[in-house]
DNA sequence: TTGTGAGTATACCGACCGGTGTGTTTACGT
DNA sequence: ACGTAAACACACCGGTCGGTATACTCACAA
């Protein structure tokens, strides 16, 4: 059931390449970043991040899958499978401030790379893609075991306030969660 | 009344570069966008550009004022300031689809640059930020007239499904607004 | 008439970009 | 003991970046 995102066996340089990429793609952005600042942070040549990735296009498409696992991983962590949809909703938005509380301080990676990858034919755009719609997913289904006239419709409610509430903790201060 | 945005007396080469870089800053990305570009666009020399806005930095400034000016033209224009807070707030909503289906093509200026100038001195991060206040003042000022118990939780909230619709619509297909 | 501001044309700067090629060293499994 | 994969060092490519310098033309106003 790990089938989702896969594993792709890393090296241990591609490893602390992907790693530094993470890092400083998040926090610098992706089109600031360039592959001699990754080499020299990992402490890598180019020519290795080359073998093992093959482009920078490549490289970002791993990193924004790997924020995405990470992130998926984070909340299946603070969820209990066993509570009622209520509560997984409640839990899920109390995820995602703890989530922010700790590893997020620019925001949502997705929303940023969507951002900056204006390229259409970009794969990194498909990630993001996929990404929203796999949460704006989670939402319809809590939204349908809590038994919603319209779960479709709270459920893209549900999605809306999550993606807002992350957009306002980055550009303005606290927000008000619910 | 009009000195929330100053009127900086553009002449007619400025008045080009600054809409080329308008259009351009916002499609393709700041950050990919170089100054030989909108200069070749607008029919100008790199030193007219320079001459007139002195750096990039200043020049990606005036594009975000002048994408705020626009919206809050756009959204003043479709409200009816006699109506009752409450179909005012469905007015602003109708506005900002509206002014999605037309405009907005790659989703909210202010949360893109926000993405793309990671530098926290940048002073696009400041016009930003203001417009993101201006936003949630604007709810909240909404709430209270509706007599609203908490009108800044309230306008939060709205603000927040505001963002999100605009992040939904920009990186998955339609939303469904309540 | 004589400035002056606006704009043009062109050449240039150092720095950096993503990406490649050649060859060498290290470590591990068989 | 040997082969292979991983990583190394280093030099190089064409191209673009933001920004500057010099010198010229043009329109308009005092």
């Amino acid at each position: 059931m790990t089938g989702i995102t896969e594993a792709p066996r890393l090296t241990p340089a591609a490893r602390r390449v992907l790693d530094v990429a993470t890092e400083l793609f998040y926090t610098r952005g992706i089109n600031t970043v360039g592959m001699e600042l990754v080499a020299e942070r990992a402490g890598v040549t180019k020519k290795t991040i080359y073998d093992r990735f093959g482009s920078k296009q490549r490289l970002v498409v791993a990193y924004l899958r790997a924020r995405d696992a990470r992130w998926r991983d984070f909340l299946a962590a603070h969820q209990d499978p066993d509570a009622s949809p209520r509560a997984r909703i409640g839990a899920t938005f109390e995820a995602l401030d703890a989530w922010m509380r700790q590893e997020n301080q620019r925001g949502c990676a997705m929303v940023n790379a969507y951002a900056e990858l204006s390229d259409p034919e970009h794969p990194g755009r498909a990630v993001a893609e996929e990404q929203k719609g796999w949460l704006r997913d989670l939402y319809t289904d809590l939204a349908r075991e809590c038994g919603a006239t319209a779960p479709g419709t709270l459920g893209s409610v549900l999605a809306m306030l999550h993606e807002g509430a992350v957009v306002a903790r980055n550009v303005t201060g606290r927000p008000t969660p619910p």
